[in-house]
DNA sequence: AATGAAGGTTCCCAAGACTGGAAGGTCAAG
DNA sequence: CTTGACCTTCCAGTCTTGGGAACCTTCATT
């Protein structure tokens, strides 16, 4: 399978695969004329981290649950571990953007966007 | 005033100094040495600026914002207009990572994190 | 005067995770 | 044989800093 038809199937674009053996995430085989040729198992790694990045994990918690996935001893723990880890990322990030949208809410809200220059948005930015 | 002053006293940092000089933000003068002299003016608008990116208004709104503020004669409107682009983005960046964590606590919930490899967040990820 | 510390300067590299484009090789159809 | 759609690699850029190297200036101390 070359690279498009793997894109089609996992959801990845090709810029990304290419990206993602770049930094050994899959490693396709290759073919004589030097094409990369995707086995079923690749299409599945690049699906798998496909969802794993949808999810907002970065590369290298994508590169540890891959590994995970593949790993038959795996525990659960540690995947726990790792999405756990992701969670308290999400909620810190969470938690700043809702404290800038309260803040600039209220200054919005006593903005009266008329054509006048006094404007309390401007003013709260002032030395 | 030198940078270092300039930072101290606006709270941007030397090198988001020098990157703003780079962007054109501030224009400072310079020392017959080549050192940067800071005016108040330049750290009143260090100032506006550090506030502005703690709200979390990109560089080009940072940019429209010191020009309005500069700008006798601006509207609060076109303030406002900005600001409420940015809560737009802000909303759906908050509406992004809310899907993300409802999902992933709903994962992070049913999963036992003990020993056995079994697990549904592996298993959400799987093709 | 010499020296060393503490500032300043420019320039390059790194991050994250791609994305776009240029230059060129390969393949299937007409 | 040509066309067009693939594929390849490599380079550069995104965005906003932060780190560090190599070098210059100033001031204080020996």
């Amino acid at each position: 399978m070359n690279i498009s038809a793997a894109a089609e199937r996992s959801g990845v674009p090709p810029k990304t695969i290419r990206y993602y053996e770049e930094i050994g995430l899959v490693r396709p085989l290759r073919e004589d004329n030097g094409y990369r040729s995707f086995q079923d198992s690749d299409v599945h790694k690049l699906t798998f981290l496909g969802k794993a990045r949808a999810l907002g994990f970065g590369i290298d918690d994508c590169r540890a649950l891959l590994a995970l996935w593949e790993d038959e001893a795996r525990t659960s723990a540690e995947v726990k571990r790792i999405a756990n880890g992701h969670l308290s990322e999400i909620d810190t990030k969470i938690a700043g953007l809702l404290a800038m949208r309260a803040t600039l809410a209220e200054l919005i809200e006593h903005c009266r966007g008329d054509s006048r220059p006094d404007c309390p948005i401007i003013k709260s930015l002032e030395p």
